[in-house]
Parts: C-alpha cells; structure tokens; sequence
DNA sequence: ATATATTGTGGGATCGATACCACAACTCGT
DNA sequence: ACGAGTTGTGGTATCGATCCCACAATATAT
C-alpha cells in the first residue's frame, strides 16, 4: 500500500474514535453510531464514518466498550488438563460454539490444582466475563463466582449442585451398561480400577458397576474396587498386582482413559490375550483405543458436543438470570470392540 | 457466613475501589495505593483497605485498570484445531507458561479457516491483547496484528518470515534423519504422504525427505510423494491406493500424525505386517503410535514446550520492542519402534 | 529557629467509548 | 401557516481505576 512515494508507516498510536470522527467530519456520537448501528446515522455519513475508520485501521477498544456497557462479550473456560485430550475436545467444542454465538473465550487450563482454579475464577471476576463454564476441582471456585454474580455452568462433574446449571452424562447408566455387558459376557470376577471417589463421576461410575453386579447376582467384593493414582504409571502399577494375584479378576472396567491405558501396558507387559484371557472396557473413548488390536470397548462421549451444550446452557441464563437452574445429561454409547468380544457387534447406545 | 441472624446477600452491584475506600475512610487515591502496592501508604491504612476490600468482595475491574494504563496483561493464542492433541499441548504449554508469568490467555480455535484467523485477530486487538502467539495459516492475521503493532511469534509453520518472532522445529532435519533411517533399513521404494506445500512444515518435510533420497543415491520418483487431503480419510483412501498399487512402496513416510493415522488404518485393512511387508514412520508422535503393536517410529515434537517458548519469546519481545526478530529452533527426537526395526534400539536426537 | 527531607494523603484529570438528552432541520397534514 | 412528528446530529456525563501533582504533617539537618 503505497501513497505518492512513501510508504506508509501505521502511527504509533492506535486511531480512536475521536480521531475516526474528525477525519470523517462528525462529532464522536454520531461516529458511534455510525459503526455501531444504534440509533439514527444518515446513510451517507455512515460510509463516511466506516471509510475513515477503515483508513485510519480503527479497531473499537473492548475496554472502553464494556467498562460503559458494564458488561462484556466474553466467557471464561476452565479446564483441568488441555492436554487430555477429552477436556481439549470440550474446550474446542465450548470455544467454537462461543465463536460461533459472537463471545470471546478466555481459557484456562489450572491443571486440577484447587488454588490455581480459584486463582483463575478470580481473573474471571476482573476481567467481568459474562459467564464461567468450568469443569470443577473443587467448590470453591464455582461457589466464589456465584458470590460474585456471574453464571457458572458446570461441566462433566458437579460441585454445587442444585446452585448452578451442569452438563453432566449418565454416568451411572453407561458404568452399567459396561458392566452389565461384561457380565453377560460370562465374565464373574470383574475388577474396577478406580482413581477417585470424590467427584461425582467416579462416584456415579462405582455405583453403576455395583448395580451392575447386584442386578447380575454377584457378590460385591471390596477387593476388585482397585483405587489407583491418576497417572498412567500408577494405574499401570495398579493393574501389574491386580492381574498378578493369584485369583486374579477376568475382566477390567477402567473408569477413565488415563487408568485403561494403564491397564492395557500392563496386560500386555504380563502378555495377557485378549479378550480370551482377559477382557478390558473403559469409561472415555480415545483413539488410540480404535487403533489397537483388539480395539478397547468404551463408553464413548462427545466432550466436543458437552463444550457445545454447556455454552450453549451458560447464554441462555445469561439470557434469563432468573430461572431455575437445570442439569444437562447428554448420552453417551458403549463402542463394543475385540478387548471384550469375539465377533463385534454394533453400537450400543444408553442414556 | 452469618451476621446475626441474618444471612448476608451479596450487593448485586458489584464493589468499586470507591466503595472500599469510604468502608476504610480514606480517598480513592489511597485505596488504590493500598491494593495495588504502588506508592506510599502507611502501614495501618493499609490493612484497613485489604480488610474493607476483602469484606466487599472487591475484584478490580481489568477493563477500568488497562482503559487507564493503556496496556493489559493477556495475551492471544491462535490455533489451528483444539482437537488435534498438538495444538492442544501446545495451547496448555503457552496458557500455563502465561500464567506462571502472570498473564491470562485469550485462546482462540480459528479451525485452520483464514478468515476466522483473521475475524479472531481482530478480536484481539479489539481486547488490546499485549501479543499474540500463533500457528498461522495465511499471512493476512500476522499482518494484520504486527500494523497493529502487536507483537506476534509464529509457531510451528512460518507465513512471515523476518517481520516477526518464531518457534520452530527442525522439520527439514528431522524428515532428512527418519527418511535416512529408512533407507539404513534397507529400503528402495519410500513413499511420503503429505497433505500440503504450502505451510514451511509440509515444504521442509518434503525437503527434508528428498536430501535424504539424494544422499542415499536413490531416485526422487514422484509417484512416490503422494498429496492427499487433511484428514484421517483421505490419507487412508491414499495409503489404500498406493499399498494396491504392483509396485508399492515397501515404507511410508507420513508428514504428520493424522496421515500417520490413515496409513496405519490402510495397512491393518490389507493385512500388511510390520516391519516385514511394509515399514511405516511418521513426523508427530502421538500418544497411540506406542500404544499399537508394533509401535511406529515418528518424530516426536513435544509440542508444550513448544508454546512455553513461544510465550517466553513473546514477553521478551513485548519488554523489548526493538530488538530484531529471532527464530527459536527446538530440537525433536525420533522415536525408533517396531514399525520400522526389528530390534529397538534407544531414541536418537536430531535438531 | 529555620530550611530541607521524608512520609503520607487527597483532588482531579484521564483513558476510549457510549448513551441520554436537547435541539435543529425538515416533512406533512390540516 | 402552524403544530406535530420524523430524521439526524452534537454536547456532555459516565463507567472504574490510576497516577500526577499539590500539599500537609512530621522528622532531620544546619
């Protein structure tokens, strides 16, 4: 972009209104209104206004914007672990879908850790969004947004329940539907390897695989509840006893991706056959459970569709401030594959 | 929390630095200087605002404070696909090494789309980010935000090569490193799957690919470079083609892991064992490439620090607006696996 | 005792955009 | 020709926090 022959250098400062309205001949007003089409602008000085704006590279500033507005088009985001793939999915899915609906996303990733997960809620609280989507460690971070007014929907697990929207799944219903499909698989001795009890989501799983067993008529043995770590070391640590012992477990219910990837190391380090020898099913599809030969059989969510619904949730209260608080529970299906049957039939679906 | 015998509401306007000042009887000014640390207080005045402050549940609007100081401390981050896990470690790299260094992290899925790159880079500036971190997929939104004067580091794949920061890794010498392995092994006819020239990655893999070839004295056939689409589909519809074809190639280079993907599904469909009937290797290790059996040898980038050094390249870049343009280069390692040799032997370390 | 630092506080302008209100110019019906 | 309505524009206060500057009060030096 040339004029005359100088090239032309952008100004150190950026142009603000007031210089887009006295390039364009107007008072700072009628330039705010011209470009942001409220309230009455003759139609030729807009496209002078807009051309003088788009000379000068004016670009509104957010800040002035909300502070006057007192309010702002942005959510927060908070995740536990961008890198597990199933909160990237979530917050994929929650970003785009706020894109999509004219919102900015600040996202943070606090890395389960309950202090940098009220930390980050507190730069929400300063930085005014209009709204949190979190999937919560704790309640203290949910809570302290409540207190301070801003909607908060959680997400996959609940913390305040009842004081807040959540988009959860059947997490009960699917753990179930697993176990159940083990048992009818001949399998009797059915181990759970576990990494939690305090969110609602191990603790809803547990509860389904015992379901599954009473409904089943086998015994509830204390020592098939395997509780591990979180990592995949430990769950491989885990699952290296469990399949050691002596009466070991037929079949593995992991109730996460991280803890089935840890099973899978350590049956094939024992180099255990599946699913004759023993069979494997996990609560979170991942792709690498498609890959491997046999596939894993999983309970397969869509975090991408959970993201989605719960921003989806989040600007509708913003919408309506008033309304009773709702719980979202999204379905999810059980992808039968070669760790726990021979012939592989079609999806399941539950929920 | 109870006073009385009255459960306390919080306000539902939210506290300002006003409010907190007549709670602790002192001025605006005061109060400021108090919270913010900037400027003489005395002692005792001091805790009388932290604890007026802390009684209002006062949080500093970001808005007001950067309006007035005109620079805020968040920065943007741009990438091409959340679901992919490389942008997705890569975006936990960059969010935790921000916040650690006191910045919030606008993130933003521009879905690999220009014009949502540039739509997300106006968004940007429009929130006065103080830089962007990037994996670009046109020139528009780098030029855009650098006219801008917002300092910007390319990560991954370069569009502006010399007007701004960059971290890269050594694609060309890590394709040169695996295709010569490769061609140790014995091979004669390497394919190499690529789905695009255009970005500094797939042209440098390529280049890395070819300098291989040459230096091995093989022909550069150019039946053997097949272009395919981006995703899991159209590279396995390739790898079919080309794994019927009478004269298949005996290895596969695939350019990233999502090609990887396709050639490993195309394989397993053809009943081809490795490393026997065909070799496969891949640039971008992913978490199921050690999972399947055998393991795939692949260039593994780790794609966190990758994002941590952007951001680090960034804030030295915003401290010191000045300093000419550098370009990070972080080394990657190739994972040697059962896809490609017989006998495993520890990674090696290009870069 | 007076001059000079030091310590501490408050007033008021400022950042950029918006939105209410007043008001001007013009159209139109009677 | 005059009042009522429509169309269009500008002046000004405002959002919340910061920070420069003035200035008061006290401490220290000469």
């Amino acid at each position: 972009m040339r004029y005359g022959s100088a090239e032309i250098v952008p100004p150190d400062r950026r142009a603000t209104i007031k210089e887009v309205a006295e390039a364009a001949g107007v008072s700072r007003s009628t330039a705010s209104r011209a470009l942001t089409g409220n309230g009455y602008v003759a139609e030729g000085v807009r496209l002078r206004v807009r051309q003088a704006a788009s000379d000068l590279g004016y670009v509104v500033d957010a800040m002035a914007r909300s502070l006057k507005q007192q309010s702002t088009r942005s959510i927060g985001v908070l995740v536990s672990d961008l890198r597990n793939e199933f909160y990237a999915n979530l917050a994929a899915g929650a970003s785009r879908q706020a894109t999509r609906l004219g919102y900015t996303t600040m996202l943070i990733d606090d890395q389960g850790i309950p202090d940098d997960e009220v930390a980050a809620a507190e730069a929400f609280v300063a930085l005014r969004v209009a709204g949190v989507v979190a999937t919560p460690v704790s309640a203290a971070a949910t809570k302290f947004l409540l207190r301070q007014r801003i909607p908060v929907v959680e997400v996959d697990r609940r913390f305040s329940d009842g004081e807040c929207d959540a988009v959860v799944i059947d997490n009960r219903g699917s753990a179930r539907a697993v176990t159940r499909h083990l048992i009818e698989q001949g399998h009797r001795r059915i181990a759970l390897l576990i990494d939690e009890d305090d969110w609602t989501t191990g603790r809803e799983r547990r509860e389904g695989y015992v379901d599954a067993l009473e409904a089943g008529g086998l015994p509830h043995d204390g020592d098939l509840v395997v509780p591990t770590g979180w990592d995949v070391e430990a769950a491989r640590d885990a699952a290296l006893e469990l399949l050691r012992s002596p009466d070991r477990p037929t079949a593995i219910f992991a109730a996460n991706n991280v803890l089935a990837e840890g099973a899978w190391r350590a049956a094939a380090e024992l180099g255990l056959s599946m699913p004759d020898e023993l069979s494997l099913a996990a609560f979170d599809d991942a792709p690498w459970m498609s890959m491997v030969t046999p596939g894993v059989t999983a309970v397969a969510q869509d975090a991408s569709a959970m993201g989605r619904a719960a921003v989806q949730t989040l600007l509708e209260r913003i919408a309506d401030p008033g309304a009773g608080t709702k719980t979202v529970v999204l379905s999810a299906s059980v992808k039968l594959r070669g760790s726990t049957v021979t012939a592989v039939p079609r999806d399941v679906r539950v929920g």
